[in-house]
DNA sequence: TCTGGGGTCCTAGGACCC
DNA sequence: TCTGGGGTCCTAGGACCC
């Protein structure tokens, strides 16, 4: 077997390199999508409840309204300065993150999707020019889907970041920075540019902490000592150190690992104190949970609950949780809203507003696979749970969520959160699609 | 009046064992 | 009655991300 002189085992040790894409102002460039009148116009997306500004055009931008902000904050902008707001519409977001996804994994055989609006690609050992190759993606998810993505390109993940935040604050580079193209002084000059919070894994806290040992800028930071900044902050921050220096440290991860744990939670349109609408919630709440689990198929042996009151209300506040085991792991929505609701029980106390729900699944294991399972353990009864599951679970898939359910969840939840500004399904939908056209 | 939801990883501290 | 340290496992909480 000849071994040198292949091309491919040449390209392979080249130094890494990644782009990270994503679209700029994720969901506000959906919604432009399917209304154009909203171009050129100061827009917000709201989170659930229409609690607080999660996603803004750069004319909201340009209007001082920051990242998760309350929407009672800015509402009159609406009137003084055509602020839209819109509830946010996540089916629509997640179709047409889906389509984003498959065009971007066109251009490299190997492709991270880390969120929603945001992918990692490997470009190792491409024998082409990056940086039109970046252009050649902004272009075609343009013309095939009409979102605007900016690219940034270097040795690390965590270059590839702050090139990328590049790309979207300096113009010139025309939403493509590619910092491979880029002698070392001139990066460190741009990178004496960058503020240290604005580094990928640098939160709040860290930035104050930094700041007061005088690392200021991302420069700053890249020429601290990785082994005293271990030693002083974590070993997490000093592979970011490491990360900055360009060498790579976070590989690609393309295949996505199943969750660790479930989380459903949501706060309620109103405050809730009667204890059969919390139960209603739960069952809710835990139905989607275990449909999510048994889209990853596996089964959870720790169940979760809590309730809170608001921590902004004057009123008393109250925050509670309680972790309950299963005598063996299952997946079964029954089972688990039934575990859920003992808890409830324990943990509810009258005479509080409550503001939020939630369910946590922990303790999650592929399912069928060496599973835990307790003394008592009816095989029987497991095939027909799998089968009643399984009829739920496709009967929702091809007439649409919520059309079989428990009827624990109720009919009418009067404590069913606000989306007063919602726009159509546009691409998944067809009912609300032909009702958006007839308006 | 009105303030999101869903994740991951790391660390410190306690319980327990040898 | 006095005396030690190391390892593991678990949990809670903090910090970060989008």
């Amino acid at each position: 077997m000849p071994v040198a002189a292949s091309p491919r085992l040449d390209s392979t040790r080249r130094k890494p390199v990644f782009a990270l894409v994503d679209g700029n102002n994720f969901y506000v460039s959906c919604e432009r999508v399917f209304n154009p009148a909203l171009e050129a116009r100061p827009v917000v997306v709201l989170s659930n409840n229409d609690g607080c500004a999660v996603a803004r055009s750069a004319e909201a931008k340009a209007l001082g309204i920051a990242m998760g902000q309350p929407w009672f904050q800015i509402q009159s902008m609406a009137q003084s300065h055509g602020l839209i707001a819109l509830s946010s519409n996540y089916e629509l977001y997640a179709d047409m993150s889906n389509r984003m996804m498959r065009i971007l994994a066109d251009f490299s055989p190997r492709q991270e999707v880390y969120s929603i609006d945001e992918c990692f690609l490997d470009l190792r050992g491409m024998d082409v020019d990056l940086t039109l190759l970046a252009h050649g993606m902004r272009q075609r998810v343009a013309q095939w889907i009409g979102i605007p993505v900016g690219i940034g390109i270097g040795e690390s993940k965590t270059l590839a970041k702050l090139a990328n935040h590049l790309a979207k604050k300096q113009p010139q580079w025309q939403g493509v920075c590619d910092l491979t193209t880029l002698e070392e002084s001139a990066q460190d000059r741009l990178m004496a540019c960058v503020d240290v919070g604005d580094v990928w894994g640098v939160g709040r806290r860290l930035k104050e902490q930094l700041n007061a040992r005088g690392i200021v800028t991302a420069l700053d930071l890249k020429r601290a000592d990785p082994v005293i900044i271990q030693r002083q902050f974590s070993v997490v921050l000093a592979r970011t150190v490491r990360e900055l220096q360009g060498i790579s440290c976070l590989p690609l991860e393309s295949m996505v690992a199943p969750r660790q744990q479930i989380i459903v939670s949501r706060s309620f349109g109103k405050p809730v104190w009667y204890l059969p609408e919390l139960r209603q919630a739960i069952t809710a709440h835990m139905s989607r949970a275990a449909e999510k689990l048994r889209t990853q198929a596996s089964v959870a042996q720790m169940v979760q609950v809590f309730i809170r009151t608001s921590p902004f209300s004057a009123r008393p506040f109250y925050s509670q949780g309680i972790t309950l085991p299963l005598a063996a792991a299952s997946d079964d929505t029954r089972l688990l809203v039934k575990i859920a609701q003992q808890g409830l029980t324990r943990i509810y106390r009258a005479g509080y507003d409550y503001q939020k729900v939630g369910v946590l699944l922990m303790d999650i294991q592929p399912k069928g696979q060496g599973a835990r399972t307790d003394l008592f353990h009816d095989a029987q009864h497991d095939r027909r749970t799998d089968q009643l599951m399984q009829t739920l679970d496709s009967i929702n898939a091809r007439m649409g969520k919520h059309t079989l359910k428990l009827a624990g969840e109720g009919f009418v939840q009067p404590w069913a959160m606000k989306r007063n500004r919602h726009t159509p399904a546009y691409t998944t939908n067809i009912r609300q699609l032909a009702r958006a056209w007839a308006k």
